[in-house]
DNA sequence: ATTGATATCAAGAATTATTCTAAATAAAAA
DNA sequence: TTTTTATTTAGAATAATTCTTGATATCAAT
């Protein structure tokens, strides 16, 4: 049921309308949606709130929150936290963890090297089913790092 | 000067008393570290708050937010983040991970692999300084899961 | 012990992200 | 068109966390 909607996103990429099994694309599903492809900066519920108010200002917060709960379900994307900001949300589906700096606050899509597995670096319990992988890291981006050596020079 | 917090702490395990560059060791901080150390189950700030209070009566939930923060600061006390969850923390400062079952909403630890690298798997930018590194699970635990196997049968 | 400076505590107010509620609207099915 | 069901909207409610302020405790020096 949520596949369709899934389904449904990717072929048309667009707002044609019609039931996938009791889940509709909205115009407003589609916008959000529209919103994460087109600037995927990794923005927060607000922000994404803000960018599409911006084409239907007659959106509101809550909606953008439903749709963006509903994408996540329908797995079109990905909520990521670090720490304890607030969520943002990417449409990557790529399994990939998040690099956040605590300078400019961008957040980096890291991407899995060729040929390895999450999972092999770690002593998983025997038995356990597991659904869901966050990996997050803090730290300086390279773009600040490399501002930082030239200010301060502080080793 | 946080390092001699930690190492204080850590060589006394008694509320002693002394200055420490300007960080106190005090009652109420070596009690909460005391509650982490007592019952490593990943206690929540506010459960945190419940178990110190019996040993304290006066002590308030402020102030165990600002030793979980002051402890975690000192690198004494990991702040574990599942999804939005409330923030649980840890004593446990060996490098791992954590997995939460969705079913009994226990938190277990998982260890590093023998000789192996969080880091190895992935393609770092190069140039980022990576301060954290924050993997979380999210599944059904080895008991739940044999437990639904056995009730359920489906799929 | 007394004093002065500073760190910490406690209680409650404030903040913030997010979820909930209920009525209105839109879309699909009949 | 009528009926049914899903969705949107606006605002209230919630929950975790942080902030504020005055009271207390601790430290360092006398």
């Amino acid at each position: 049921m949520v596949s369709k909607l899934r389904q449904d996103i990717a072929a048309k990429g667009e707002s044609g309308g019609g039931a996938l099994g009791g889940l509709r694309m909205t115009k407003q599903r589609k916008l959000v949606y529209d919103v994460l492809l087109d600037e995927r900066d990794h923005p927060t519920a607000t922000e994404v709130y803000m960018r599409s108010k911006q084409r239907m200002s007659s959106i509101s917060l809550a909606t953008v929150y439903n749709c963006l709960e509903t994408l996540s379900a329908a797995g079109l994307v990905k909520q990521v936290n670090v720490g304890r900001d607030a969520s943002r949300y990417c449409p990557n589906l790529a399994q990939h963890a998040h690099f956040i700096c605590v300078k400019c606050e961008q957040v980096l899509d890291i991407d899995l090297k060729n040929d390895k597995e999450v999972e092999s670096v770690w002593e998983l319990p025997e038995g356990a089913r597991i659904d869901q992988l966050e990996v997050a890291m803090k730290g300086v981006c390279p773009d600040c790092n490399a501002a930082e050596k030239e200010v301060g020079g502080n080793g």
